[in-house]
DNA sequence: TCTGGGGTCCTAGGACCC
DNA sequence: TCTGGGGTCCTAGGACCC
């Protein structure tokens, strides 16, 4: 019980961070492209290399400014297969040098390298050794964080980038963080940043002099506890290999046009086939489908429905979303739509069920009584998981083929 | 050529149940 | 008959991340 209370005093969390990744593929893999400013997708720049962002431009700007911004940037089309199996083999190289890989995005990860130490040395050679190996053998920059957290670790590689390696010493974790500008601490965005500012909080320093209730009162319960943890380096999360995610969607932009009812429908339809078809290669089902839309004046609207059995059945889930278009419709009709997408979430694996048994209030010794007779009838290996839902028993059981 | 294509987490209100 | 606490699930919206 008391296991997670264990206080790791060693900067042993690394977060890997390609650089400018798709950017970094293209000059990678096109000798004319390197030393020279690469922009990666047309509309919006999806990705662009240093060279590029030392005129101004940034990921997510829109294709005109960034063009005004470096007219002599080379503008490329993204190749998602090529950056797809050149993030396979980095993070091959992660899992070579710890099996405790999480996987944030396509191209950052964070590693937990306690406890090897006596293998493979200190964290701080162990990151070497890593961007080395994934220089060698990708041909990929990649900048390395080092500290006891996840949340000082990302904060570093984010300070080291590009193509460095940055250790926050150990007891000097704070000295590091406090001369930060707020927009550095996870999860302070436009929104957020603005408000701060208004008070004139501008430093992570200056976040960390204010008390947990003052930031509560300013930012709302979550984010003002979350922020304070931060700012006092208190992240007790840790690195979770295997984690998968909980929903899968696709989008797509539809132009600004007026879109005819069964364009709309046909794009819905491809949508919920491209969907399903990754639902089902991923062994996935899902329960909770959701319908987003984005308007002529960039209004966004969401709209959900929860069916009774999770499936990755593309009839059924476009049925589903058919029905979410009818409701949306007026809102449609009437503020013109440019984008389109669909998610399915309440994702499950498909080989197993969810049991919430009919008995309760339970407590810790009645779950551990369920537990027991369930594995005198089907066998020890019948409960994959079991935990209480509120005062009820839940037990997840592999699902038995019949 | 104004704005891509994925995701995560949190909040708040309402329906519903005991 | 009235009132209440405590809880879950669903839906919609919003902020944020890469």
């Amino acid at each position: 019980m008391c296991e997670n209370l264990r206080v790791t005093s060693d900067a042993s969390i690394l977060h890997a961070d390609l650089d400018a990744f798709y950017a970094s593929v293209e000059q990678r893999d096109d000798p004319r492209l390197r030393g020279r400013p690469v922009i990666v997708g047309g509309g919006v720049v999806l990705a662009c290399s240093y060279e590029a962002k030392a005129c101004g431009v940034k990921t997510a700007m829109g294709g005109r400014q960034a063009r005004v911004l470096c007219p002599q940037a080379i503008v490329v089309e993204p190749r998602m297969r090529a950056y797809t199996a050149a993030s396979r083999a980095v993070f091959e190289v992660f899992r070579q040098t710890t099996p405790l890989v999480e996987g944030i995005s396509i191209d950052e990860a964070f590693l937990d390298v306690r406890g090897l130490r006596k293998v493979s040395g200190r964290p701080a050679d162990i990151a070497a050794v890593l961007r080395r190996q994934v220089r060698e053998k990708t041909g990929l920059p990649i900048t390395v964080g080092v500290a006891p957290t996840k949340f000082l670790a990302k904060v570093a590689s984010a300070v080291g980038k590009p193509d460095g390696l940055i250790v926050v010493p150990v007891g000097g974790e704070l000295a590091f963080l406090h001369p930060l500008a707020v927009e550095r601490l996870w999860g302070v965005g436009p929104v957020t940043s603005a408000k701060l500012r208004q008070f004139g909080i501008t430093t992570v320093g200056r976040v960390a002099g204010l008390g947990e209730a003052a930031l509560v009162s300013m930012l709302g319960v979550a984010a003002g506890r979350h922020l304070h943890a931060l700012a006092h380096n208190r992240d007790p999360r840790p690195v979770q290999a295997g984690r998968r995610r909980g929903s899968i969607g696709a989008q797509s932009a539809l132009g600004r046009t007026r879109q005819s009812p069964e364009a709309v429908e046909a794009t819905v339809a491809a949508l919920a086939d491209r969907v399903t078809r990754r639902m089902r290669s991923a062994g996935r089902v899902g329960r909770t489908v959701m319908l987003r839309l984005r308007f002529a004046d960039f209004s966004r609207a969401s709209r959900s429905h929860t069916i009774a059995r999770p499936t990755a059945h593309t009839a059924t889930i476009l049925e589903a979303v058919r029905g979410l278009l009818v409701q949306a419709q007026p809102e449609i009709a009437l503020r013109g739509i440019t984008l389109v997408g669909i998610s399915v979430g309440n994702l499950g694996d498909g080989r197993s069920v969810q049991l919430e048994l009919p008995f309760g209030p339970a407590s810790g010794e009645e779950l551990d009584a369920a537990l027991d007779a369930v594995r005198e009838r089907f066998g020890s290996s019948a409960v994959t998981r079991a935990a209480l839902v509120g005062r009820a028993p839940s037990l997840e059981m592999p699902l038995l083929p019949d």
